[in-house]
RNA sequence: GGAGAGGUGGCUGAGCGGUUGAAAGCACCGCACUCGAAAUGCGGCAUACUCGUAAGGGUAUCGGGGGUUCGAAUCCCCCCCUCUCCGCCA
């Protein structure tokens, strides 16, 4: 959500910040209304001031029985009645046109992000590793059914398209992953563990922006409540409506939930495999910070989610989205990408994302310094560190060997008692 | 699911139709006392919007939304949430 008062500040600022994500302008519209809605407001508030003023006349010539007093004024009460009633209605009609207009407008690139119109642009700002360019590129749908650990068919006639059962060794190695990745955000990078609601009121996803705009991309229950697409969601959430202390802050938790997506505009895309799934594992990080600190955290963040990787020792890069290529809620994002073996390319498996207090308005997130007056809105960043189904492509395809058989990565042994290798129906 | 009790400022908690934006306490800030601190005393201390060059005004907000009334934190209706008891249940 973004600041009126800010747009009124600096409009061509605003616009040009849409234009760099290839939006048309929209300062003058959220003007226009801005300014009818504080008429109407400033209207409003003037018969509110003159009939609070004549309701407490009424009370003081009633207490001195002074009933023809007392009558006059009741009746200039019963004008004013009608009149706010509509000056109030009109108010709320412009406030209501203001308030989803600008729902709708996603946040405004940070000034440090390259310009471009499509993923094409984005910048690599590093790259890790070597890719695995040599040796067998059996891609791990096919590696996974071979070894009988990896079951679309059985998925889709209990599911349908988008799902996958994972059994013996395979299922095991997803686990291990999704802990060992949690246990290396909490015991070494110091965020919190949460175990959070996958289910959630639609206000929540307002907060974080999926709602009112990308509701085709959700799954939403009978009672009107919502599958997490991302943990962030409840995250970033736990600090909405609170007002927190400074020394609060930075708040860090991280969590290790299923994700829920409708993939509403990906028929077609990714159709083979575990790349794009209606439901996946993923550890996501969030922060919540002061405003001072968010570029930096967001670096911080960053170096967390390539941690993993480098744990593992996955090859990967790391890109500087581009203007166009930003999500809605974020005002600068980091993509990081492992090599895919069978695909010879980097595909995303974590995004971490600097949102200001873009989210923090939308949610009503704030902080208080001691000795300042007022509060400040907190910065929110959320990032996936990582996602685990991905994760475990990458791990099937990079540790393959001629055989088919899996090795497993050092890092992830102290989670699979003994087991070092995946070989068929095991 | 049934019965009951509640949701008030950063927190605790009074108020239950009129001058209450809201007592009191805690927390916080300033001042005094002190070598300093504690304790104590005095004072200050909500948020949003809005009008105004400013000084300074105004309006709204007592879970959310409607309603009654000249006037609502206070009365009525709906919804949400919390707690207690009963039932059911992983």
């Amino acid at each position: 959500m973004h600041d009126v008062k800010a747009i009124r500040l600096d409009p061509i600022a605003f616009d040009r910040g849409l234009a760099r994500r290839g939006l048309p302008a929209a300062s003058e519209a959220v003007l226009a209304l801005d300014q009818a809605r504080r008429d109407a407001q400033t209207a409003l508030q003037e018969a509110q001031a003159r009939r609070k003023q004549v309701a407490a006349l009424v009370g003081k010539a009633k207490a001195a029985g002074d009933s023809k007093a007392a009558d006059a004024l009741l009746s200039e009460a019963e004008a004013l009645k009608d009149s706010i009633a509509e000056q109030a209605g009109a108010e709320a009609d412009l406030a209501e046109r203001l308030h989803s207009l600008l729902a709708g407008l996603p946040n405004l690139p940070d000034a440090a992000v390259p310009e471009g119109r499509d993923e094409s642009a984005n910048q690599e700002v590093r790259r890790w590793g070597e890719p695995w360019t040599a040796g067998p590129r059996r891609d791990h749908a096919d590696l996974g059914a071979a070894l009988k650990l990896m079951d679309f068919e059985a998925a889709a006639r209990l599911s349908g398209a988008r799902f996958v059962v994972l059994k013996g060794g395979l299922a095991r190695l997803e686990r291990a992953l999704g802990q060992f990745m949690l246990d290396m955000q909490t015991a070494e990078h110091g965020y919190t563990e949460v175990a959070p609601p996958l289910l959630v009121r639609r206000e929540a996803l307002y907060g974080t922006g999926q709602l009112p705009k990308f509701e085709e991309d959700l799954f939403r229950t009978t009672d009107d409540r919502w599958l997490i697409p991302t943990a962030e969601v409840s995250l970033t959430n736990l600090v909405a409506g609170q007002l927190m202390d400074e020394a609060d802050l930075p708040l860090r938790v991280t969590a290790l939930t299923p994700c829920f997506r409708a993939e509403a505009g990906a028929s077609g895309r990714d159709t083979k495999g575990m790349i794009r799934q209606h439901q996946f594992n993923k550890v996501e990080m969030v922060s919540i910070v002061a405003p001072e600190q968010s570029d930096a955290e967001l670096e911080r963040m960053t170096s967390c989610a390539e941690a993993i990787l480098k744990r593992l020792e996955l090859p990967f890069r790391t890109m500087a989205l581009c203007t166009g290529d930003l999500g809605f809620s974020a005002r600068r994002t980091f993509d990081i990408e492992v090599w895919v073996a069978s695909q010879q390319t980097y595909r995303e498996i974590s995004s971490c994302s600097n949102c200001g207090d873009f989210q923090a308005r939308r949610m009503d997130a704030r902080f208080r310094t001691p000795g300042e007056k007022g509060s400040r809105f907190v910065h929110t960043l959320n990032g996936s560190g990582l996602a685990v189904g991905r994760a475990l492509v990458a791990v099937m395809e990079h540790y393959q060997d001629e055989d088919g058989a899996i090795a497993i990565p050092q890092a992830l042994h102290p989670y699979l008692s003994g087991l070092t290798r995946i070989e068929a129906g095991a």
